[in-house]
DNA sequence: GATGAATGAGGCTTCATTCAT
DNA sequence: GATGAATGAAGCCTCATTCAT
């Protein structure tokens, strides 16, 4: 918000482009300080363990990308309009943080209560796609015997391997790809 | 199935059940060893270093998930059975191996070779699935303007989040879930 | 000398001291690392690897003895007197380092470009030493006859093997022997 | 002797080569037993231990030259012609086992009794030289004042870098060097 | 006797973490 | 607060040695 940014959010952007790219294990505390334009002992000002410092990386990266998921499901647009916002938004996210959305779930390195607290986060972001669909049901755009968890489940697993594949075949290349398509199909079973 | 496995597919199987649990860099070779049944540096006469073990380990699962897509897909059943059979047994595969399929490909620790192998294995994978899309059109199971690409996004992206929420709620129980709604689902963006 | 040595030099200093004792492999990095009193890891701070702190050393080792030798030979003394110079300063470099001079070129453990590098320098100090016997020449106090490759392999091969035995008769007792008999016995074919 | 050779022979032989070519550490028994055509095991039979391997390698090779040095001096022939067969013999010795002469009062890896044994066979080949030189002042082919210690030393030294230098300058090309004018520069000092 | 698969002690190396400046 | 040199625990890997066949 403000234009001078704090060390400890350098620390931690610096620390998602990081560990996106390289993974807990082979991303080093001194790969994270050069990116942040600090010293290895800087970082252990403001983090006091490389665990706690992911942890916290991935409560900002799941913050931020919940943050604009709220935006969108509670906007004003009809619902394939949201689902293609979704779709753009969730592949500029991937575009920065390369892997992390699908990394994280599945990274080991994280404490219990983390594991936990990233589950919470992941229920309350389907609850808020549940939300949507129901209420696109309401609104007469969907279905009514969609079944709202399996619709959010669809929807998401959909545009996870969209962007994961587009990520993979063009690799490098900041080619802005269309997914009016896909969207159109999965419109297609929800109303 | 057989009495008579040999060492070295004993080692592997072994690693398919650590590094999918543990991940790269926390599985240690002793860790694979003791759970082959073998000292530490009997997994060495078999496999050069951690690193080929992994990658054979890969190699080991990617063709065994192949190979199950490929009976399904070359299957006689129609359309949508072929879809529930992927599903159940995707199931089954993730249960077994867990976050193996997703994390394979972003695992930083194989080698461009490697990496390029498993992109052929996908890409080979989702031609086999978009082949069976367009044996779906010419069967009329499947609607003549349906996008095949976008069909196996959909679809696979689907039952790869739909097996993840479930392993994530119900991690451990090993109960049986009924994919067949969400296979509906698809079923009615298809037809 | 310095009150002042840097940490890269201490480390050089026991590396001198550990490999001329124990040779490559029996020399641990933990026995340098105690020798230079730093802890294990210290080590790689300045040397990335054994190898390479072992050819380092052999580069400190030979510049010193290569620094000991043109000082002699640039000196102001007759030939006599800078033979037997030549005999004490190797004695006293022999007993600090023990074997390493012999040893160092039989070493394994040298890469291809630091054996280049060896023989250059051997090559270095014999064409100095024969620029002596030249002098010597010119001077009067060698034959006109006498084959300056020949006089120098047998003034450094009979020093040599002089002080080896010196060192294995007397291993422990820092006497210090008289070599003038050993330059007499030179002169005598030389003069 | 015999036109077949034991198996225990032919172990020693080719540690002979092995660990000449290599040095103790990275001499590995399965070098050795291959160069020997046998299982690995099959060393294991005949010695206890790589230590001993390397040890009786060791005495097999000094009683080798032990005995050709014993040849030459008792040998019919005047005492520049025994220095001239020293000189030939030594070469010939040495391109077969390279660095051994030189490098095995240097390694570590022998017992103090061994390492005792060593210096007692060197004490003895000496004296035999010494006895050599005596003869020779005897008969009148060498001054009476010459030391015979310094001479035999002297005498050794130089043979030792002469062909030292000769292995290094011409590695692989086993070209015959004609040692003459070192035996010629040697007779000088002597007579 | 001969074999070579299995073993595990031991050493090099990495890198998170500390702490004196 | 910031720095980066020093530390040492931990893990990969090698290879001498054993032993069942």
């Amino acid at each position: 918000m403000t234009a001078v940014k704090d060390r400890r959010t350098e620390i931690l952007q610096a620390s998602v482009k990081i560990f996106s790219k390289q993974g807990f294990h082979d991303a080093k505390i001194d790969d994270v300080a050069q990116a942040a334009g600090v010293a290895k002992g800087t970082v252990y000002q403001y983090f006091s363990s490389k665990q706690e410092l992911f942890q916290e990386m991935i409560k900002y990266a799941v913050e931020r990308y919940t943050f604009i998921v709220k935006e969108i499901v509670y906007g004003e647009n009809d619902i394939e309009e949201k689902i293609y916002a979704l779709a753009v938004k969730h592949g500029e996210f991937l575009k920065e943080h390369i892997e992390m959305a699908e990394v994280v779930p599945h990274q080991v390195n994280v404490s219990k209560e983390m594991r936990l607290w990233i589950m919470e986060q992941k229920k309350h972001l389907f609850l808020l796609l549940e939300e949507m669909i129901e209420n696109g049901k309401n609104r007469g755009e969907i279905r009514k015997d969609v079944d709202k968890e399996i619709a959010v489940i669809s929807i998401m697993g959909s545009l996870f391997l969209y962007y994961e594949k587009e990520l993979r075949e063009h690799r490098g290349m900041p080619q802005r790809s269309e997914p009016k398509p896909l969207v159109e199909f999965l419109m297609r079973a929800l109303h």
